[in-house]
DNA sequence: TACCTGCCCATGATATTCCAATTTAACACA
DNA sequence: TGTGTTAAATTGGAATATCATGGGCAGGTA
């Protein structure tokens, strides 16, 4: 799991360390995989093999041709760029993604529980103040307390046995 | 369950001791979250392992790439930071967060069932005036009153052994 | 030959761990 | 109820380990 944000930094090379608690997370495994976020937010999202798989997974389901598939196809399974971690925890960004992302400098790294994202840090709190102002909707809200009851069905009914 | 008020200090180095009582609710774990309340309070807010995972999961039940869930994650999971308790009882209190909550010298750790929070103590008076006050109006405690009439449906039901 | 890339080592900064001392709270006994 | 004793918890400081980052070298490629 991804959590919390760190702040980090790109050398003249475009090596970037990978923040230590984020390595934990992948399990010791060197690959990663870095795109630009689909959502148009000006980001970088990254992860390991498992998330490659759970959006391997995920599009499986949708039917081979379809627009829905293409999409998310193209921009994080053609897109997405395959890293490997060296023994000091860097990785090398390609520089179209750096451009893609205003990055130069410094950078921060957020968590987003499967994934991360790498950010300009202005870029980063634009969107943070966004994304404040969208969490306080109503209809956010709703969204998220459905979210919260299903779990809370879930874990009710495996404690009395019923899954678990 | 985080319950009562205790004072503590920020050291030098940004070190606060959390409180025995607390840590012992944390049930042994040493990794603790903390993050600034999202209630404009000016407050901190913290929790540990399980409390984490409680969003995880709900946000995980959102899928990748919907904005709720970009939403939620921005504000909870990356403003949050993943500290580690030392084997004194302490953790070292990143400066963004001080800044945020005004805290320097004496603090007050307020309990908060499942959370607790980390106040400027002036501050905190100031919330504990206004929050009797709310306690007291029509609407809050109608509210109130609803969710104990739940509990007591829900224990009369478990003690006839429809559920439990 | 020039450049790009991956690999390796060195260094400084930062965070974590360890140890010791002081303070506070809890308890037993008079 | 007061006092002495003991244990626990909090505090301060120093040693240690970890991490981020910069530079250099060798191999491969255009």
């Amino acid at each position: 799991m991804f959590y919390s944000t760190y702040e980090g930094a790109i050398d003249a090379k475009g090596r970037v360390s990978i923040p230590a608690p984020y390595r934990a997370a992948l399990g010791g495994n060197s690959r990663v995989f870095i795109w630009i976020a689909p959502d148009g937010s000006g980001a970088l999202e990254g992860g390991g093999e498992a998330l490659m798989e759970l959006y391997a997974e995920t599009l499986a389901e949708l039917p081979l041709q379809s627009p829905v598939r293409e999409a998310f196809v193209t921009s994080v399974i053609a897109g997405s760029a395959d890293l490997k971690i060296d023994d000091t925890g860097r990785i090398r960004l390609p520089d179209e993604f750096c451009e893609a992302a205003g990055i130069s400098g410094r950078i921060r790294f957020t968590g987003a529980i499967e994934s991360f994202k790498i950010w300009d840090p202005a870029r980063f709190e634009a969107h943070r103040a966004k994304q404040n102002g969208i969490a306080q909707q109503p209809a956010t809200l709703d969204a998220f307390h459905e979210a919260y009851r299903e779990v809370r069905r879930r874990r009710a009914a495996s404690s009395r046995g019923e899954a678990g």
